[in-house]
Parts: structure tokens; C-alpha cells; sequence
RNA sequence: GCCGAGGUAGCUCAACGGUAGAGCAAUCGCUUCGUAAGCGAUAGGUUGUGGGUUCGAGUCCCAUCCUCGGCUCCA
């Protein structure tokens, strides 16, 4: 066969393609030491995937972490042998006689869906129906190792068997695999949940209810520094701010057609005096109401309406995850209200605006999305195209690279989300800019043209950070804990070596704190080693040591909470600079 | 929701179906110390919750809540 793929010269880096191979070529493996090692278990699929391979199985088995070691030891065994991959093709019929008899009903099932000629694949004992994309042999499976076990539906559709994931990666040099898993590492300590706890930020509590966070006070300090920065900036870019109650009458989610098209995510009604009231999922209804409750005149357009908007949200027990997916989150959302002819433009500022704040918390790679038309929407053909040739001009001439995500749009319109990179490379979902036709018809939202008749506006729905929540998860990530200056929670902590510097202590922390500083005094009678270890794991930026020699020379010595140390600063020097670096949000410390 | 794994002191973890324990944190006392852990004592628990089996349940069974790895979905 030609398919097969070379590995790469040693010393070189493997290419995308050569990894897929070694990885796809695991995955025989996988499934050829699963079979052997528990009969009874049925083949279904196993791709290369972004830094791995998985395979799935139906098996009478239930696999856990010990059979994984055994599973890979055997195919660290098979991969010895040096056995070729060889493809051959043969007839549908043929396979499937060799499926059927084989009892591997999933292969029948794929192959049933296939046309024309298939190909078998076989290396050692082991033959998999299969397009190929394989290694020359097994010899270079080597530095694989398998990670975890997860249930999977028989292709995605809960409606299938629950079929149970191997999941595993490889690389073809000891140290990519060394370092891959150094990174999951790395990921694994940045971990949210786990330093939300450490740093006291924020909890969940099981008498509660699940997916529902509460914000301890440092975690309020971290998200107030974001809201005022954001308001600092929205408020220039022409947004007024707006509050919105938290529950609404059904009446008003018949008539945003939210009751129709989402009613899955939205929680049960309340009854209210014999009415029925919801949970809020959405701002866009309420903002509507502020924008109705009179007229507009075409001079004042675009009006942009922002709220931190708290929305609840039924999400599946299954899916919740730390601060990223919960069921109740606030928004940093708006509703911009404008005319057609503005959309461009508006959209236009709107990028410019997303990339300047993603850049203020140190994000700089950003992807855009355009998401179409998807299967359950609302609106004619004809708005939901108009619409999206305007987001896909607005992209455009901002020079974002996009690409399109056909059928992902909301079913009210389509519209551009945001990914971005954090500091191990991974991607995030970040802002969700989407234009809306539908709810204005809806709710027959109009505005007072320059003739004097009346037209429907157009809404544009954005958050830029999507939600507070998720956002700081990712930047607690992002920074692992490590907050800028302008982000930390506790900014400074003042240390004193002695009850002698208490005064002076005192005295420091108090210009601190009137200079805006969120300041922690610790004057404890305790070594300031002791001090220091405190504060560097609670990952303070900056640390203010006052003992006998520096109040006698008036002055302070600073200790960043990488190790640096500046001596010698005047305290006023101190307030001003460390002032200056909250206020310019730099995101390295500058006093070094 | 589904498949799988879990839930023991504030945190990290022990405990064969047979007296629930350690380290850190906390509290109290002593220690006044120069850049990542000073010493001692004390206290801390309806073993997530509710049932059941058993002479006896943290341990076995059932239900339920919550958490974790995924599937699906998404801000």
C-alpha cells in the first residue's frame, strides 16, 4: 500500500502526519492487546486525536487503571515484535463475511455505511477495517503511554451503547513524551479548582446545589479589579450601564421565543400568584424592555446597553466542571441597538475592543469563528444570509483570521466567537459577538428614521469575557495563580521582623492602602521565613519586610514573590511605584 | 442525563467487617527572630445524607446529594 508514513529522520521533528500515523498505529495495537488480553471485547474505532489516540470498545469488562498498565506492557510487547502494517484491499463482501463472523457487529455497521472497495489492515495477529494512515512496522512505538478510561456513545449519540474509551498518547522521542506529560503536569497544578481552593478565591457547597459559586472575599477583589477595568473601558467605547432583575414572567420568554427554542436549559417555572416566572437564562429580553420603554430616534443609535448580567442556566449534572461550566454565571453582556447601515462599523470597534482587553490580561493569540446557520432557528433565509456576509466583512477588514463553523450559530442569528491561547497553549472559548434580526421582529423593537416612519433595529449580543466565571478560570490558569499586579487579590503584604516595626508597619501599610493597594499587615510574632513562606504560597506579588535596620535607615525591603529582592526603597517610593504599576495594569512587575 | 471512579478532621491522606488515626492548618503557651516551615500542649469526627444486611458497618447492599475522568452540550 502507499499510504504508509515514514517516521521522521532522527533529530528531526515529527511532522503532524507522522504522529497521526504513530498514533492511529497504537491504536491497532490498543485494540489488538485489549482483545487478547479480554475475550469478548468488540472493536469500534480508534483515531489519531490532537495529542493522542483513543480507541473505543464494547467490552463485558470493565477497564480501570491497573488493567491500563497490563494493556500497555502487552502492547509495548506486540510493538517489539516489529511487525509490518500491511493493508490489502478486499470487496465489501468479503469484509463484511470476515466482520460478521467475527461478531465485531460495529465494523459491520461501518462498513454498511461505506461504498466501493474498503481496506483491511493487519499487523501481527491483528486485522482492523481501516483507511489506513499507518507506520512502515511497530517498531516505533515506543514512548506511548496509555492515560485514562472514559465511557463514550457509540458515535456520540446518547441514544447508542456506552462504549468505554482508552485514551493514550505517543511520540516517537523518550523526551516529547517526557515533556507531554511534564505539560499535563503543568496543566494538572494550574488546575482552577484546585487553586481556587488553595488561594481561597472561591466554593461550591453540595447543600447549595451544584454549579453554583460562591465568591469568598479574595476572589471578589480578583473579579472587581475586572469589572471596573471593563467599565472603565466600556463606558469610553459609549456603553451605558443597565441592571436587570433576575427572574421574569414566562410571558416575556414566549415572546423572546427563548420558551420554544431553549426551554432545555431553562429552569422549571415558578409559580408566582398563579402566574408562572422564570429564572433569567438571558439579559436580551430585559434590555429590550429598557430600549421600549420609549422611543428612539435614529440620531441616538447605536445605543449599547451593557449589564453584568447574572443568567441561570440548567446544565446537565454530567457537564459541570469547576468554574467553567456552571449554572449560574454572570455575563459581561451587552446589547448593542443599531441600524443596519451601522453594523459594520459597530462590529468593527467591537474586535478592535476584544483584542484590546484580552491583551490587558496577557492573551495574545485570538482566533475568530463564524458560526452559520444552524438546523433549529428562526428568522427568513434571506436576514440569517444578509447577516452573515456582514460578520464575515467586519472580520475581514479587521485582518482576523476566521474560520467558519457551518451551523453553529444561535438560533436567533449567526455570529463570530473568539478562542484564545493561555500560557501552555491551550485554547479557550472567550467572547461571543452575535448578530440578532429575529428579536427584534419579536418584540417589535423599532426605531424613528430620518423621514419620520419607523424601521426595526438590529441587535448585536456580545460578551467579550463571556462570563466572570469561566474567564477567571481560565485566567487563574493562565497565570497559575501568579496574578499581575493590578489582578492579585492581596497586593502587598507588609512583613515585620519584630513587635520594634509594628508602628512603622502600621504607618506603611496605610499609605498603601490609601494609595488604593489592597494591603495585608502581618505582624505576627512569628520568623520571617515563616512570613515569606506564607505569602509566596498564597502567591502575594510583592512582599514589604520592615526590621530593625530598615526603620533605622527609613527605608524597605522588597521581596517579589519570585525570590528578587530590591532593598532600599523609601516607602514613599514603594506606594508610588507599586501604585503606578496597578494603575498601568502591567502585567510584569516593574519595581525589579 | 449516560459510563466509570470517588466522598473519612479546615486541607492532604491512613484504618482486614471488630476501640476512627497521622501530617499540615487551628487554638493556647513559650519564642522578638533578616528573606520559603521555631518549640510544646490542647482541641478537632453522626466517616456526604437516608435506609438496609450483620452480634458488630468508614468498610457490604440500596437510594440520594456532591466531586472527578469522559460522552453530549456550551458563556
Amino acid at each position: 500500500m502507499s499510504d504508509i508514513i515514514a517516521p521522521p529522520k532522527p533529530g528531526t521533528p515529527a511532522s503532524r502526519e507522522a504522529l497521526d500515523a504513530l498514533r492511529h498505529s497504537c491504536a491497532h495495537v490498543l485494540a489488538q492487546a485489549v482483545q487478547e488480553l479480554f475475550p469478548g471485547t468488540k472493536i469500534t474505532i480508534g483515531p489519531p486525536i490532537d495529542d493522542g489516540f483513543y480507541y473505543d470498545f464494547d467490552s463485558p469488562h470493565r477497564f480501570n487503571e491497573d488493567d491500563l498498565a497490563r494493556i500497555e506492557a502487552r502492547m509495548l510487547e506486540v510493538a517489539k515484535g516489529n511487525h509490518a502494517f500491511s493493508g490489502r484491499v478486499v470487496s465489501k463482501d468479503e469484509s463484511r463475511d470476515y466482520w460478521l463472523k467475527r461478531g465485531e457487529t460495529y465494523k459491520v455497521e461501518i462498513l454498511d455505511e461505506l461504498t466501493g472497495t474498503v481496506t483491511h489492515y493487519t499487523h501481527d495477529t491483528f486485522t482492523d477495517l481501516c483507511r489506513g494512515g499507518h507506520l512502515q512496522d511497530t517498531s516505533s512505538i515506543r514512548h506511548m503511554k496509555l492515560l485514562s478510561v472514559a465511557g463514550a456513545y457509540w458515535r456520540g449519540d446518547e441514544k447508542r451503547p456506552m462504549l468505554q474509551r482508552i485514551y493514550g498518547t505517543a511520540f516517537f522521542a523518550k523526551d516529547d513524551l517526557k515533556a507531554h506529560l511534564t505539560r499535563l503536569e503543568e496543566a494538572r497544578k494550574r488546575d482552577h479548582r484546585k487553586l481556587g481552593e488553595e488561594l481561597d478565591l472561591f466554593s461550591t457547597h453540595q447543600t447549595v446545589g451544584a454549579g453554583l459559586i460562591h465568591w469568598h472575599p479574595k476572589g471578589t477583589a480578583l473579579r472587581r479589579s475586572m469589572e471596573e477595568h471593563l467599565r472603565g473601558l466600556l463606558e469610553k467605547g459609549g456603553y451605558q450601564f443597565v441592571m436587570t432583575p433576575h427572574v421574569a414572567s414566562e410571558e416575556l420568554y414566549k415572546t423572546s421565543g427563548h420558551l420554544q427554542n431553549y426551554s432545555d436549559l431553562m429552569y422549571g417555572p415558578m409559580d408566582i400568584e398563579g402566574n408562572p416566572f422564570r429564572a433569567k437564562p438571558m439579559n436580551c429580553p430585559n434590555h429590550i424592555m429598557i430600549f421600549q420603554s420609549r422611543l428612539h430616534s435614529y440620531k441616538e443609535l447605536p445605543i449599547r446597553y451593557a449589564e453584568y448580567g447574572t443568567v441561570y442556566r440548567f446544565e446537565r449534572s454530567g457537564v459541570l466542571h469547576g468554574l467553567m461550566r456552571v449554572r449560574g454565571f454572570t455575563q459581561d453582556d451587552a446589547h448593542i441597538f443599531c441600524r443596519l447601515s451601522q453594523i459594520e462599523e459597530e462590529i468593527g470597534v467591537l474586535l478592535k475592543l476584544c483584542g484590546e482587553i484580552y491583551s490587558s490580561f496577557g492573551f495574545a493569540d485570538i482566533k475568530c469563528y463564524l458560526s452559520t446557520k444552524p438546523e433549529k432557528s428562526t428568522g427568513e433565509s434571506e436576514l440569517w444570509d444578509q447577516a452573515t456576509v456582514l460578520l464575515g466583512q467586519a472580520l475581514s477588514a479587521s485582518n482576523l483570521p476566521f474560520e467558519k463553523d457551518e451551523g453553529g450559530g444561535a438560533f436567533y442569528g449567526p455570529k463570530i466567537d473568539i478562542k484564545v491561547k493561555d500560557a501552555i497553549g491551550r485554547e479557550w472559548q472567550m467572547a461571543t459577538i452575535q448578530l440578532d434580526f429575529v428579536l427584534p421582529r419579536r418584540f417589535g423593537v423599532k426605531y424613528r428614521d430620518e423621514k419620520g416612519g419607523e424601521d426595526f433595529v438590529v441587535m448585536i449580543h456580545r460578551a467579550i469575557l463571556g462570563s466572570f466565571e469561566r474567564f477567571i478560570g481560565v485566567l487563574i490558569e493562565h497565570y497559575g495563580g501568579k496574578f499581575p499586579l493590578w489582578l492579585a487579590p492581596v497586593q502587598v503584604k507588609v512583613l515585620t521582623l519584630t513587635d520594634a516595626q509594628d508602628a512603622k508597619a502600621s504607618e506603611l501599610a496605610g499609605a498603601l492602602r490609601a494609595a488604593g493597594l489592597r494591603v495585608v499587615l502581618d505582624q505576627r510574632v512569628e520568623k520571617l521565613g515563616h512570613k515569606i513562606r506564607e505569602a509566596t504560597l498564597e502567591k502575594v506579588p510583592y512582599m514589604a519586610v520592615l526590621g530593625p535596620k530598615d526603620v533605622e535607615a527609613g527605608v524597605v525591603s522588597v521581596r517579589l514573590r519570585d525570590g528578587r529582592q530590591v532593598n532600599g526603597l523609601r516607602p514613599e517610593e514603594l506606594v508610588a511605584k507599586l501604585t503606578e504599576e496597578a494603575r498601568t495594569k502591567s502585567l510584569v512587575p516593574t519595581l525589579a
